[in-house]
DNA sequence: GACATAATAGGAACACGTTTCACTTCGTCC
DNA sequence: GGACGAAGTGAAACGTGTTCCTATTATGTC
């Protein structure tokens, strides 16, 4: 696996560039979603995207890198559409509960592209670092935040507990993915967990 | 990926086919010790096996099974190897860290081999949910022991708290496998959610 | 506008997981 | 002991991720 980075869209220069980044993007999102991980072939996007193979390794050095970079851009729009809503709920277990449920209904919507993400997410190694700090941070900033709607100062505890939630949460949607737990499950064994962590 | 399940050793009729299936075994510990995921190759373990690579096939569908059957292996080893020692500590929350501290230490002293399990536990699809769920039982059975040392009851509490403090576990171990988190924080991480999980 | 440089296209080639197939060996039943 | 099916061998072939190479096209500089 090569130790490049993935090309981000800021640091492409000419607006046929970020085009072209976008274009392969969609492609890969379009082909996961159409058929999973195995479905996102490197040649079949390529020319999906209307790129030659070298240009999209030029862009994104391996498979993984490509599925990090295009999960990462959903995760973004995802986060983007909901920022500013106040998330409803009295207690942080309860509004925790709601971003989670949400977003994981989200997730059992595409399930073949919650497989290919999910997958390269996990199969990601040291070189896709980058790609996966972006995933992790945004999704620690959106528990804290439904843990702590005010803009107070968050506690340890808090970022702690984050992290614990944001663990369980993506071994249970291995579990899913990979055809181990039914959908239903994962809510469940969600708030189980939040349960025991947010004693409110 | 193929459907077929991996063939175990109690299904295996012949001392040769039980022989053909260790060396099998054998092989792929020591080259995933070796050199990790990558330095798993079928061919080379067909080789070191001295099988032929249909016969590896025939065994072991994909290297995928190949690589979590290994797993289970080592797991059932180094349970047996302990099922019967007290686990030290006075408190839940001290022996299920002497168990994880244990069971890490472990692990990072041999990185590669570990990457290469870990690797492919978590690429597993629904066709190995055998072998990953024998690895599962085995792991939630040694926690609620290390929490509830007698033969008592296990609470359904005790349970839940058992599969949360695993799938911590697994997520904070592909952290540190595909090197985003140092060896040191795997045990801090650990210790936090444990502590946050068994407030006694 | 001419040139140097970088980016892209197009496609061949390589590596490794997986499949296939023709043949041989082994175990079992009569 | 021979016949038969299952298991094993050996090698070729295929699919897909990845690399490499050459020709062509953009892009920026003087």
């Amino acid at each position: 696996m090569s130790t490049a980075n993935s090309l981000t869209d800021e640091e492409l220069g000419s607006a046929a560039q970020r085009g072209r980044r976008k274009r392969i993007l969609d492609a890969t999102i379009a082909l996961a979603s159409q058929g999973g991980f195995d479905a996102v072939q490197m040649r079949t996007v390529a020319e999906q995207a209307d790129v030659a193979l070298g240009t999209l390794y030029r862009y994104f050095p391996s498979k993984i890198h490509l599925l990090v970079s295009a999960l990462g851009r959903e995760f973004e729009r995802a986060e983007a559409a909901t920022r500013d809503k106040p998330i409803p709920g009295d207690t942080a277990h309860e509004r925790v509960m709601f971003l989670l449920n949400r977003t994981t209904k989200g997730l059992q919507s595409d399930p073949h592209l919650t497989e290919a993400l999910t997958r390269a997410f996990m199969f990601a190694d040291a070189s896709v670092a980058n790609e996966i700090h972006a995933v992790g941070m945004l999704l620690n900033t959106m528990l804290t935040r439904a843990m702590n709607p005010g803009s107070e100062a968050t506690s340890d505890e808090d970022v702690a507990v984050a992290r614990v939630i944001a663990d369980v949460w993506l071994s249970t949607l291995v579990g899913w993915v990979t055809g181990r737990t039914n959908a239903g499950d994962v809510s469940k064994r969600m708030d189980v967990a939040v349960g025991l962590l947010l004693r409110d």
